[in-house]
DNA sequence: CTTATTGCAAATAGTTTGCAGGATA
DNA sequence: TATCCTGCAAACTATTTGCAATAAG
C-alpha cells in the first residue's frame, strides 16, 4: 500500500458509474502531482485482475467502474452522446433469446449499446419535415 | 478512381464479413507494394461518409463491412474469440424494451455482446466439477 | 489544366515495458 | 533486508494531418 495507491483507489471510490484511465490519471495527477500514468495503468489492471475493477467498452474507449456496482447496460447516443442505463433485468430477455437460440451466455454490460436518444431522434425528424416542406 | 482505391475496394469486396483497417493494408500491400497505410484510412472513411461501409467495435478495435450487408448483432466470446452472429430479428425484442422503458433507439450492430460461448461454458463447467471433486 | 489523391514524415493518443532507484513490510 | 512499487524514458500500436509531388478527369 503506497501513497499513490491509495490516491488511485481514494479517486476511484469516489467516482460514481465509470471513468478512463486518461481522466483517472488527470484526476489523480491534479492532487498528487508526479504520478506517473504508467502506475495508473498498473494499479488498474491488477485491481481488475483482483477483482475489484471492471471494465466496459463505451464509445470513448475503456472505462473502468466497480465490479461490485450493480450491472446495467449503457446505452450511448451516438449524434449527441448522451448516457443511460438499462437496468440488467430488462436486458435478460435477450440475454434469454442469446443464449437459448446461440448457446451462448451474454454479458450485455461489457459493451455499450449505441444508438439515437429520443431527443436526438425527434430533432431529426422536425429537420427531415423541415426539408420535406421547404 | 485510382488504381489504389481500385485495390482497396477489390480487397473489401472479396472480404466477407468485416475487416479491420491494418489487416486491409496488410492484405492491400501484398498484392499492391507501397499503398500508405494513411490510404487506407483515408478511404476508408470516405467509403463510409459515401454510405458503401460501415463500421462496429469489436473486442479487437474497429472493423469495416459492406453498409448493405444484412445487418446482425455480433457475438464475440471473452474467453477463446469465437465469432457468432445473431440476426436482428433476433435482437429486437430488446430493441423494442429499450425504446419503449428508455426512449433511445438501439443499433444493436455497432457494437459487438461479449460473452461465454457454450464450449468454453461447458469447459469451465467441468474445470469447476473436477476441482470440487479433488 | 485544375482538382483530387497519394506517399512520406511527423505528430497524436493511448498504452506497455525494461530498468534502476526508492519505498514498503 | 528482500521484495515490491514507482518514475522515467523508450518503444509500440493505431490513427491522423500537413505538405509537396503526382496522377486523374
Amino acid at each position: 500500500m503506497t501513497p499513490q495507491r491509495r490516491a488511485i483507489v481514494a479517486e476511484i471510490m469516489r467516482t460514481q458509474g465509470h471513468i478512463s484511465p486518461t481522466a483517472l490519471a488527470h484526476r489523480v495527477q491534479a492532487e498528487m502531482p508526479g504520478v506517473n500514468a504508467s502506475t495508473i495503468y498498473r494499479t488498474l489492471s491488477l485491481l481488475e485482475e483482483v477483482g475489484v475493477l471492471a471494465h466496459a467498452h463505451l464509445e470513448g474507449g475503456a472505462e473502468y467502474h466497480r465490479a461490485e456496482d450493480p450491472a446495467h447496460v449503457h446505452l450511448a447516443c451516438s449524434n449527441c452522446g448522451a448516457e443511460d442505463d438499462v437496468s440488467i433485468e430488462a436486458a435478460e430477455k435477450l440475454a434469454a433469446v442469446i443464449v437459448s437460440r446461440h448457446d451462448f451466455e451474454p454479458d450485455l454490460t461489457h459493451f455499450a449499446i449505441s444508438g439515437t436518444c429520443g431527443e436526438c431522434r425527434r430533432a431529426s425528424t422536425n429537420q427531415a419535415r423541415a426539408t420535406a416542406i421547404r
